[in-house]
DNA sequence: CGGGATCCCCATAGATACTG
DNA sequence: CAGTATCTATGGGGATCCCG
Protein backbone atom coordinates (compact mmCIF):
# COMPACT_ATOMS: atom_id res chain seq x y z
CA UNK A 1 0.00 0.00 0.00
CA UNK A 2 1.33 3.35 -0.75
CA UNK A 3 2.33 5.22 2.10
CA UNK A 4 0.57 8.91 2.24
CA UNK A 5 3.05 11.44 0.65
CA UNK A 6 5.82 12.07 4.09
CA UNK A 7 3.96 15.91 6.20
CA UNK A 8 5.68 18.21 5.49
CA UNK A 9 7.37 19.59 8.57
CA UNK A 10 5.39 22.84 9.87
CA UNK A 11 7.84 23.38 12.44
CA UNK A 12 9.31 25.65 10.14
CA UNK A 13 7.88 29.05 9.18
CA UNK A 14 9.28 29.19 5.96
CA UNK A 15 7.26 25.74 4.90
CA UNK A 16 4.16 27.39 6.24
CA UNK A 17 4.33 30.07 3.82
CA UNK A 18 5.37 27.91 0.92
CA UNK A 19 2.33 25.99 1.53
CA UNK A 20 0.53 29.06 1.45
CA UNK A 21 2.02 30.07 -1.87
CA UNK A 22 1.91 27.04 -3.35
CA UNK A 23 0.73 27.27 -6.92
CA UNK A 24 1.05 28.11 -9.59
CA UNK A 25 -0.54 31.92 -9.57
CA UNK A 26 -0.95 32.74 -5.96
CA UNK A 27 1.48 35.26 -5.42
CA UNK A 28 0.62 36.73 -8.96
CA UNK A 29 -3.49 37.18 -7.96
CA UNK A 30 -2.36 38.29 -4.27
CA UNK A 31 0.07 41.07 -6.12
CA UNK A 32 -3.04 41.94 -8.52
CA UNK A 33 -5.59 42.42 -5.90
CA UNK A 34 -3.39 44.16 -3.96
CA UNK A 35 -3.26 46.86 -7.29
CA UNK A 36 -7.26 46.57 -7.71
CA UNK A 37 -7.53 43.97 -9.76
CA UNK A 38 -10.39 42.10 -8.18
CA UNK A 39 -12.85 40.78 -10.44
CA UNK A 40 -12.37 37.53 -11.73
CA UNK A 41 -12.80 38.60 -15.33
CA UNK A 42 -10.01 41.28 -14.75
CA UNK A 43 -8.03 38.27 -13.46
CA UNK A 44 -8.41 36.14 -16.33
CA UNK A 45 -7.67 40.02 -18.56
CA UNK A 46 -4.24 39.93 -16.17
CA UNK A 47 -3.61 36.35 -16.46
CA UNK A 48 -4.85 35.02 -20.17
CA UNK A 49 -3.10 31.74 -20.40
CA UNK A 50 -4.58 30.45 -17.02
CA UNK A 51 -7.85 28.79 -17.61
CA UNK A 52 -10.88 30.07 -15.01
CA UNK A 53 -10.97 26.84 -13.67
CA UNK A 54 -7.71 26.81 -12.17
CA UNK A 55 -7.69 30.16 -11.12
CA UNK A 56 -10.74 29.68 -9.22
CA UNK A 57 -9.36 26.79 -7.50
CA UNK A 58 -6.37 28.80 -6.13
CA UNK A 59 -8.87 32.16 -5.61
CA UNK A 60 -10.80 29.36 -3.57
CA UNK A 61 -7.32 28.03 -1.79
CA UNK A 62 -6.54 31.38 -0.46
CA UNK A 63 -9.98 32.15 0.70
CA UNK A 64 -9.98 29.35 2.86
CA UNK A 65 -6.11 30.15 4.18
CA UNK A 66 -7.96 33.32 5.23
CA UNK A 67 -5.58 35.38 2.75
CA UNK A 68 -8.26 37.11 0.81
CA UNK A 69 -12.19 37.76 1.28
CA UNK A 70 -14.89 36.95 -1.75
CA UNK A 71 -17.94 39.88 -1.95
CA UNK A 72 -20.76 38.73 -4.26
CA UNK A 73 -22.61 41.10 -5.10
CA UNK A 74 -26.66 39.77 -5.93
CA UNK A 75 -26.92 41.34 -9.10
CA UNK A 76 -27.21 41.04 -12.57
CA UNK A 77 -25.02 40.52 -14.17
CA UNK A 78 -23.34 38.94 -11.24
CA UNK A 79 -20.44 40.37 -9.91
CA UNK A 80 -18.10 39.55 -7.62
CA UNK A 81 -14.98 41.09 -5.76
CA UNK A 82 -11.92 39.89 -4.13
CA UNK A 83 -10.30 41.81 -1.35
CA UNK A 84 -6.74 40.89 0.81
CA UNK A 85 -7.56 40.09 4.61
CA UNK A 86 -5.33 41.77 7.28
CA UNK A 87 -3.31 38.24 6.90
CA UNK A 88 -3.23 38.76 3.16
CA UNK A 89 -1.89 42.03 3.71
CA UNK A 90 0.95 40.74 5.67
CA UNK A 91 1.93 38.40 3.04
CA UNK A 92 2.39 41.50 0.95
CA UNK A 93 5.88 42.63 2.16
CA UNK A 94 7.17 38.52 2.03
CA UNK A 95 5.71 38.60 -1.83
CA UNK A 96 7.34 41.90 -1.95
CA UNK A 97 10.83 40.56 -0.93
CA UNK A 98 10.67 37.58 -3.56
CA UNK A 99 9.48 39.85 -6.03
CA UNK A 100 12.65 41.89 -5.69
CA UNK A 101 15.44 38.92 -5.09
CA UNK A 102 13.70 37.42 -8.39
CA UNK A 103 14.14 40.76 -10.02
CA UNK A 104 17.38 41.26 -9.03
CA UNK A 105 18.67 38.49 -9.80
CA UNK A 106 16.74 37.86 -13.47
CA UNK A 107 19.48 37.69 -16.01
CA UNK A 108 20.96 34.32 -13.77
CA UNK A 109 17.93 33.10 -12.93
CA UNK A 110 16.60 33.08 -16.68
CA UNK A 111 20.09 31.43 -17.80
CA UNK A 112 19.67 28.68 -14.89
CA UNK A 113 15.91 28.17 -15.20
CA UNK A 114 16.22 28.15 -19.59
CA UNK A 115 15.68 24.50 -19.64
CA UNK A 116 12.59 24.26 -17.14
CA UNK A 117 10.92 27.34 -18.21
CA UNK A 118 9.64 28.27 -21.91
CA UNK A 119 9.63 31.93 -22.50
CA UNK A 120 6.28 33.06 -22.99
CA UNK A 121 5.67 37.11 -23.93
CA UNK A 122 2.05 36.37 -22.11
CA UNK B 1 6.32 23.12 -12.74
CA UNK B 2 3.51 22.70 -15.65
CA UNK B 3 6.09 24.86 -17.95
CA UNK B 4 5.31 22.27 -20.95
CA UNK B 5 1.78 23.02 -21.26
CA UNK B 6 1.18 26.74 -20.28
CA UNK B 7 5.06 28.18 -19.51
CA UNK B 8 5.37 30.57 -16.00
CA UNK B 9 5.16 34.16 -16.63
CA UNK B 10 8.68 35.01 -15.96
CA UNK B 11 8.17 38.89 -15.81
CA UNK B 12 6.85 38.18 -12.55
CA UNK B 13 9.92 38.03 -10.11
CA UNK B 14 8.15 36.56 -7.39
CA UNK B 15 7.44 33.67 -9.63
CA UNK B 16 11.41 33.44 -10.44
CA UNK B 17 11.97 33.43 -6.65
CA UNK B 18 9.16 30.55 -6.44
CA UNK B 19 11.05 28.41 -9.02
CA UNK B 20 14.25 28.60 -7.06
CA UNK B 21 12.39 27.37 -4.13
CA UNK B 22 10.25 25.00 -5.82
CA UNK B 23 10.77 21.62 -4.09
CA UNK B 24 9.95 20.39 -0.86
CA UNK B 25 13.16 20.62 0.84
CA UNK B 26 14.69 23.40 -0.50
CA UNK B 27 14.33 26.19 1.96
CA UNK B 28 15.67 23.42 4.24
CA UNK B 29 18.39 22.50 2.82
CA UNK B 30 19.41 25.43 2.03
CA UNK B 31 19.18 26.86 5.60
CA UNK B 32 20.80 23.90 6.54
CA UNK B 33 23.70 24.68 4.33
CA UNK B 34 24.04 27.85 6.04
CA UNK B 35 24.27 26.67 8.97
CA UNK B 36 27.31 23.96 8.43
CA UNK B 37 25.11 21.40 7.30
CA UNK B 38 27.16 20.52 4.58
CA UNK B 39 27.67 16.67 3.84
CA UNK B 40 24.50 14.80 2.69
CA UNK B 41 24.67 12.78 5.46
CA UNK B 42 24.41 15.33 7.93
CA UNK B 43 21.28 16.45 5.67
CA UNK B 44 19.83 12.59 5.91
CA UNK B 45 20.23 13.39 9.90
CA UNK B 46 18.47 16.28 9.77
CA UNK B 47 15.67 15.62 7.72
CA UNK B 48 15.24 11.99 8.41
CA UNK B 49 11.91 11.76 6.68
CA UNK B 50 13.43 12.60 3.25
CA UNK B 51 14.95 10.06 0.91
CA UNK B 52 18.38 9.74 -0.47
CA UNK B 53 16.98 10.81 -3.39
CA UNK B 54 14.95 13.33 -2.99
CA UNK B 55 17.27 15.10 -1.06
CA UNK B 56 20.35 14.49 -3.80
CA UNK B 57 17.61 15.54 -6.97
CA UNK B 58 16.66 18.76 -4.96
CA UNK B 59 20.51 19.17 -4.51
CA UNK B 60 21.08 18.78 -8.13
CA UNK B 61 18.70 21.15 -8.86
CA UNK B 62 20.20 24.02 -6.47
CA UNK B 63 23.12 23.54 -7.65
CA UNK B 64 22.13 23.67 -11.40
CA UNK B 65 20.41 26.95 -10.75
CA UNK B 66 23.42 28.18 -9.41
CA UNK B 67 22.79 28.58 -5.40
CA UNK B 68 25.21 25.97 -4.28
CA UNK B 69 28.03 24.67 -4.93
CA UNK B 70 29.08 21.13 -4.76
CA UNK B 71 33.02 20.07 -3.49
CA UNK B 72 33.89 16.31 -4.20
CA UNK B 73 36.84 15.33 -2.17
CA UNK B 74 38.66 12.57 -3.70
CA UNK B 75 39.10 10.75 -0.44
CA UNK B 76 38.09 7.20 1.23
CA UNK B 77 35.68 7.17 2.48
CA UNK B 78 33.99 9.22 -0.33
CA UNK B 79 33.25 13.11 0.99
CA UNK B 80 31.09 15.66 -0.56
CA UNK B 81 29.85 19.21 0.59
CA UNK B 82 27.78 21.97 -0.37
CA UNK B 83 28.07 25.30 0.21
CA UNK B 84 25.85 28.57 -0.74
CA UNK B 85 27.09 30.37 -3.55
CA UNK B 86 26.41 34.45 -3.53
CA UNK B 87 23.37 33.76 -5.08
CA UNK B 88 22.18 31.21 -2.29
CA UNK B 89 23.60 33.82 0.59
CA UNK B 90 21.78 36.66 -1.49
CA UNK B 91 18.56 34.45 -1.07
CA UNK B 92 19.23 33.90 2.86
CA UNK B 93 16.97 36.51 3.74
CA UNK B 94 14.20 35.89 1.31
CA UNK B 95 13.98 32.44 3.44
CA UNK B 96 14.24 34.27 6.41
CA UNK B 97 11.59 36.60 5.52
CA UNK B 98 9.47 33.69 4.73
CA UNK B 99 10.04 31.61 8.24
CA UNK B 100 9.54 34.95 10.30
CA UNK B 101 6.35 35.34 8.26
CA UNK B 102 5.17 31.98 8.83
CA UNK B 103 6.00 31.65 12.35
CA UNK B 104 4.06 35.13 12.99
CA UNK B 105 0.95 33.46 12.01
CA UNK B 106 1.53 30.06 12.55
CA UNK B 107 -1.74 29.48 14.66
CA UNK B 108 -4.45 30.98 11.80
CA UNK B 109 -2.09 28.80 9.13
CA UNK B 110 -2.52 25.90 10.72
CA UNK B 111 -6.25 26.49 11.41
CA UNK B 112 -6.83 27.38 7.80
CA UNK B 113 -4.53 24.30 6.47
CA UNK B 114 -5.81 22.04 8.87
CA UNK B 115 -9.42 23.14 7.94
CA UNK B 116 -8.38 22.93 3.98
CA UNK B 117 -7.49 18.94 4.77
CA UNK B 118 -11.12 18.24 6.15
CA UNK B 119 -12.69 19.32 3.31
CA UNK B 120 -13.46 16.74 0.98
CA UNK B 121 -15.42 16.41 -1.60
CA UNK B 122 -18.98 15.38 -1.02
C1' DC C 1 29.82 7.37 1.95
C1' DG C 2 27.67 9.27 -2.03
C1' DG C 3 24.72 9.01 -6.13
C1' DG C 4 21.90 6.92 -9.67
C1' DA C 5 18.16 3.97 -11.83
C1' DT C 6 13.48 2.20 -11.71
C1' DC C 7 8.92 1.97 -10.43
C1' DC C 8 4.72 3.91 -8.85
C1' DC C 9 1.16 7.12 -6.72
C1' DC C 10 -1.41 11.21 -6.61
C1' DA C 11 -1.81 16.33 -6.50
C1' DT C 12 -1.72 20.18 -9.59
C1' DA C 13 -3.52 22.08 -13.35
C1' DG C 14 -4.95 22.12 -18.47
C1' DA C 15 -9.20 21.48 -21.78
C1' DT C 16 -13.90 21.40 -22.29
C1' DA C 17 -18.77 21.73 -21.41
C1' DC C 18 -22.51 23.05 -18.54
C1' DT C 19 -25.35 25.73 -14.96
C1' DG C 20 -27.35 29.99 -12.83
C1' DC D 1 -20.25 37.26 -15.56
C1' DA D 2 -19.18 33.67 -12.21
C1' DG D 3 -18.61 28.92 -10.92
C1' DT D 4 -18.54 23.76 -11.22
C1' DA D 5 -17.96 18.87 -13.16
C1' DT D 6 -15.35 15.60 -15.74
C1' DC D 7 -11.50 14.06 -18.02
C1' DT D 8 -6.59 14.03 -18.84
C1' DA D 9 -1.67 14.09 -18.00
C1' DT D 10 2.57 15.94 -16.36
C1' DG D 11 5.97 15.48 -13.01
C1' DG D 12 7.17 15.76 -7.92
C1' DG D 13 8.28 12.86 -4.57
C1' DG D 14 8.27 8.28 -2.09
C1' DA D 15 10.30 3.24 -1.88
C1' DT D 16 13.71 0.19 -3.28
C1' DC D 17 17.74 -1.64 -5.31
C1' DC D 18 22.30 -1.11 -7.43
C1' DC D 19 26.91 1.18 -8.58
C1' DG D 20 31.51 3.87 -7.78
Amino acid sequence: MYQKKIANTLNCGSVLTKEVLHGKWKSTLLAGIAQGIQRPSAMQRMLPSATRRVLNVQLNELEHHGLVSKTIFPELPPRVEYHLTELGQSLLPVIEVMEQWGNAHRIELEHALARNLAELPD
